[in-house]
DNA sequence: TGGGTGACGAGTC
DNA sequence: CGACTCGCCACCC
């Protein structure tokens, strides 16, 4: 097991459906690292530079837009989501449940033991 | 080498 | 029911 947590956080965000949504947490403990969601979206910070991780995909536990300040604009995270049919009103994704994705029921962790 | 930090989460008041 | 506090742990300075 390397010290690549970043690096499993990102196959994991790279493997959102489109039109879905996850929270940091559910990554985290998908990687096997339940206490560590903080550095989930620490990672997705990194990811900035990075155009195959959908970091506007990946939201706190109440579907709130968190991180759209780290976007690199405002409006620019909610647009990407409301471009992939999922709605969002002043940060907040509408119907979250039904768009919610979690790999740890969706995903097979050994495909991740990178 | 050590200490501070944070795109969170869960528990408490 | 809403707001606040604490813990967590890999990364950066």
């Amino acid at each position: 097991m390397e010290t690549n947590f970043f690096d499993r956080v990102y196959a994991v965000a790279a493997q959102i459906p489109y039109g879905k949504v996850t929270n940091y947490g559910a990554i985290a403990r998908f990687i096997g690292a339940p206490k560590s969601a903080r550095m989930v979206g620490y990672a997705m910070n990194t990811s900035g530079t990075m155009p195959d991780i959908p970091a506007h995909r990946v939201v706190n536990r109440n579907g709130l837009l968190t991180g759209k300040h780290h976007f690199g604009g405002t409006r620019v995270m909610a647009d990407l989501l409301i471009s992939e049919g999922i709605k969002v009103r002043d940060n907040q994704i509408q119907d979250f449940e039904k768009v919610y994705w979690d790999p740890n029921e969706e995903l097979d962790r050994n495909d991740f033991m990178i």
